[in-house]
DNA sequence: TCATATGGTCAAGCGGCTTGACCATATTGC
DNA sequence: GCAATATGGTCAAGCCGCTTGACCATATGA
């Protein structure tokens, strides 16, 4: 493949990647959940199966510790998260979602669903799914982050 | 499908996206362009074809018309573009690639390709080529901007 | 020709992030 | 056990990219 060719491809992925984003967050938004921006949309996405320090968070977003302990303070002042003791390590603190942690990442999810929705009227579901399924062969276990 | 499903889907999009735009940047800085930023090659591959106004600009990467005027300032001043009168409107300046914006391009389309064989190594070539296909008929026209 | 719209710049301020220093607790080597 | 080092977390200061607001010069249209 020619390397204009893998440019192209790149354009699109972004293109794609980035009005996915977007939409997503306006989607939390439309739901009541606003004052949101995309990287706690990552950040909930971290905590979301059993929690997680502020550490882990910090290497999950691709930022200092600080950074990421200042988006824990923000998602705890408003009610998203909590931090708890750490089971098995006084030093460090778990933070875990709230109902309303949890409720914002189900809005998130719809969200996307709409957005992919519209995807599957133009390539058909199948399509959709063969796509994920590329996507996922690429990047199995890659953290998501916002990278610009 | 289901939101999870699609949630799923949209978690595995942006953590590629997420990558690629980060390999693109270290392969552009590894072939000896230090200090740009991805948002650097995004305004790029907006001036590339015949140049663009700083506010054409400042639209495709979705800020303010003085902060593309920033970004153009700092290219214009590492030497990758230059302000040119525009044709037909003495309001404007057309800022157009230098020889040496073009060079820095053809490094960020060299990554790209390379970023792009890890796929096909993976997918092989006619996966990678459907998902070009695939993600163009989602975002045929999208601006590459920086969404989060 | 005057009113409005548009491209661009200057200036000030905000906010997210970084660096640097520090404390408390864990872990490791002796 | 105990000192040395590593690690999780916080506080404080500053940077930098971006925004808002004001303004000028040129275009556009009634």
């Amino acid at each position: 493949m020619q390397n204009s060719e893998a440019m192209a491809l790149s354009a699109s992925l972004l293109a794609v990647a980035g009005e996915l984003t977007q939409r997503i967050n306006e989607g939390v938004v439309a739901r009541g959940f606003d004052g949101l921006r995309p990287a706690h949309g990552f950040a909930f996405a971290r905590l979301a199966p059993d929690g997680a320090t502020a550490t882990e968070l910090a290497a999950h977003l691709g930022v200092t510790k600080q950074a990421a302990s200042q988006l824990v303070d923000e998602i705890v002042r408003r009610g998203f998260a909590e931090r708890r003791p750490h089971p098995g390590d006084a030093r460090a603190r778990l933070v875990v979602l709230t109902e309303r942690g949890w409720a914002c990442t189900r809005a998130a999810e719809e969200a996307a669903a709409e957005v992919v929705r519209g995807w599957a009227d133009v390539l058909g579901e199948s399509e959709v799914r063969a796509l994920w399924e590329q996507l996922w062969r690429i990047a199995p276990y890659g953290p998501v982050r916002p990278a610009w």
